[in-house]
DNA sequence: TATAAAAAATACTAGACGGTATGTTTTTAA
DNA sequence: TTAAAAACATACCGTCTAGTATTTTTTATA
């Protein structure tokens, strides 16, 4: 088993590089030789595990970013309580977590989706998996809050969760532009707003 | 003065089909011997009119990119009438407006901010400025409505500008992944129920 | 019509790109 | 202990990249 452990090992080095790379410097102009450079291993290595970049790319797609939004804004959306303060919280809570790494760089899936995903259908299908499951998240907790009578039942549940998906995705591309949060505060500010008027 | 005209020509020439180019598949993979091959000139011509690729990036931003905010999303929002109403019919006209390959590739401007905004300075100042300008815009039209009362006064102007553009942008992104405009619908419905609560 | 300047064509670098072919070393299983 | 297989290393291929140097063609002006 000690062979298969150092396999998975070099895997996710792999992994863990070049989601960095693409992260920084973007999917197409992150080569191949650069990932391997930062894993200190050969060209030789990679195409033992990957039969392609584009392969390497759908599988950070499927794991790394999958993961990433599961964990920051899928799972929170499960938690028990006031389904306004879980929207509130999960969103705006998220944004002020970011480092300035982050916040210089954007969204990883959103990069993602805006480089690659009208190129080809493979990356499509793949991101597009992650973008559902956080917007049926989305929409089992609306659900729930008009149950609780929390949240108007007159609005449309799939509305409201693509505009909050929107609006995210949109203000962390834009942050690109600066170098200050003014425009984040401005966002959270107008997020609050709009989560106030949700309700029953 | 023909000749100033000829050259006027070829450096518009440039521009339309390196646009279209960068729409299309970006701007880092489009080399600037695709731009040349599209225009049946040759290098030599691009860079008698260019300094570099860097340097036709700065133009397309300025020139092109920000006249088509400027038609599509500011000056409309300049016209008299309802504030209301303005706001709907320019948010959701426009993506009612929009070509299947418009849909598909997005944002030409959200594209470049996700694209090169994080890696120099010089795009993101050019990029910046294009969104300041429909931020103030919106602002503009967004105090009128306060004055005419139509607009609720304690809402913050600056954060329902930038809201909206967040959501815009963002959904503009997000239509890649999908290959009908559901998506595009649910984003209106959402839109229609955020500007109805701005109401005074 | 001669001349100078602008516009464009041609030919060329040096390096990066994704991917392959073929080695060598390490691990596993008999 | 040995042979096969897995894990990597090394060297390389053809193609593409931004940019340059040089030459030819076109145009404006005197």
């Amino acid at each position: 088993m000690e062979q298969k452990q150092k396999s998975e090992l070099t895997k996710q080095l792999i992994l863990d590089e070049s989601f960095k790379l693409f992260y920084q410097n973007g999917f197409k102009t992150t080569s191949v030789d650069k990932i391997m450079k930062a894993t200190n291993l050969t060209k030789g290595a990679f195409y033992h595990h990957y039969k392609s970049k584009k392969d390497l790319g759908l599988e950070i797609i499927s794991s790394t970013l999958q993961k990433r939004v599961y964990d920051g804004m899928i799972t929170p959306l499960y938690q028990d309580g006031n389904v306004l303060d879980i929207l509130e919280s999960t969103f705006s809570g998220r944004l002020k977590s970011f480092s300035l790494f982050a916040k210089k760089h954007g969204c990883p899936m959103n990069n993602f989706i805006n480089e690659i995903a009208d190129e080809e259908e493979a990356y499509q299908i793949a991101l597009k998996r992650i973008i559902e499951e956080w917007k049926a998240a989305l929409v089992h907790l609306l659900e729930r809050g008009k149950k609780e009578n929390t949240i108007n039942k007159s609005y449309s549940s799939n509305a409201i969760a693509t505009y909050l998906i929107s609006s995210f995705e949109g203000v962390r591309g834009i942050r690109k532009l600066y170098n200050d949060d003014q425009i984040l505060d401005e966002y959270i500010n107008g997020l609050s707003l709009y989560i106030d008027q949700l309700k029953a």
